[in-house]
DNA sequence: AATTGCAATGTTGCAAATAATA
DNA sequence: CTATTATTTGCAACATTGCAA
């Protein structure tokens, strides 16, 4: 199992997402790469960083640009924490979400929320419900 | 087939070399393998980064706390929605200060924050400024 | 499940002051 | 001495939260 480390924080990386960035090009340089994985390691709240978690613009491959210096660097570096922590609190959601079977109130216990205000968070995140 | 820049110069990573990263722990931290891919786009000559050149210490490389899995890891699943977010904004704060050389001014700056804001963040979180 | 009102609480930007540093 | 940065505090405006309905 490939692992990394961000910190104090362990996290695997599944086969599944390796096979992904396996087979894609790297549209970035190696600041992009541990910018992408220090990210990875952020944004996943679970133990194992799934292909969920990569970005589609490394799914769909771009290929690498001489002197475009990258688009995913500046996607990655020009949040405000305001974006990146809406951001998280957006996956986070939607993963706890998945985790529960899209019940809203058994998440909103688990995450220690109040049901309305987990309602009112996945509208203003348009996040839609599934199942 | 992943490859990865380092200046102006784009290398492969042959499937076999990735192979061996796939299996093996990762013994280090993100800025571990920044520091381990420059060195092998370096000290490649050819084209292709084969297994041959990636350090003894990676192959073998010594397991993560697999089970232990890191108590902070088991944290953060339990996490309630407030305690991800903080440690999130730990973690983002903190890279953010790496990157900027550790200038509260030009990280706040960067994360369009205010500075004493920054501070406030600071040192609620008990982040230790180094440098 | 999904909304809404509301009071308590938390966060933010701004201004200001002082200390420390280059 | 000058300029930038660090650090802290007060405060009003705004945002989020839990609770009740």
């Amino acid at each position: 199992m490939f692992c990394v480390r961000e910190g104090l924080v362990w996290k695997n990386i599944s086969l599944e997402a390796l096979e992904v960035l396996k087979k894609g090009a790297w549209p970035g340089n190696v600041r992009e790469l541990k910018n992408v994985v220090e990210r990875l390691v952020i944004m996943s709240p679970g133990k194992t960083i799934t292909v969920n978690h990569i970005p589609e613009s490394i799914i769909s491959g771009e290929l690498p640009h001489e002197g475009g210096a990258g688009r995913l660097d500046t996607v990655l570096e020009l949040h405000s924490l305001r974006e990146a922590r809406e951001e998280f609190e957006k996956e986070f959601i939607l993963q706890k979400l998945e985790e529960h079977g899209w019940n809203i109130s058994k998440t909103a216990e688990a995450i220690e929320l109040e049901r309305s205000n987990l309602h009112r968070k996945i509208k203003s995140y348009g996040i839609e419900l599934k199942k």
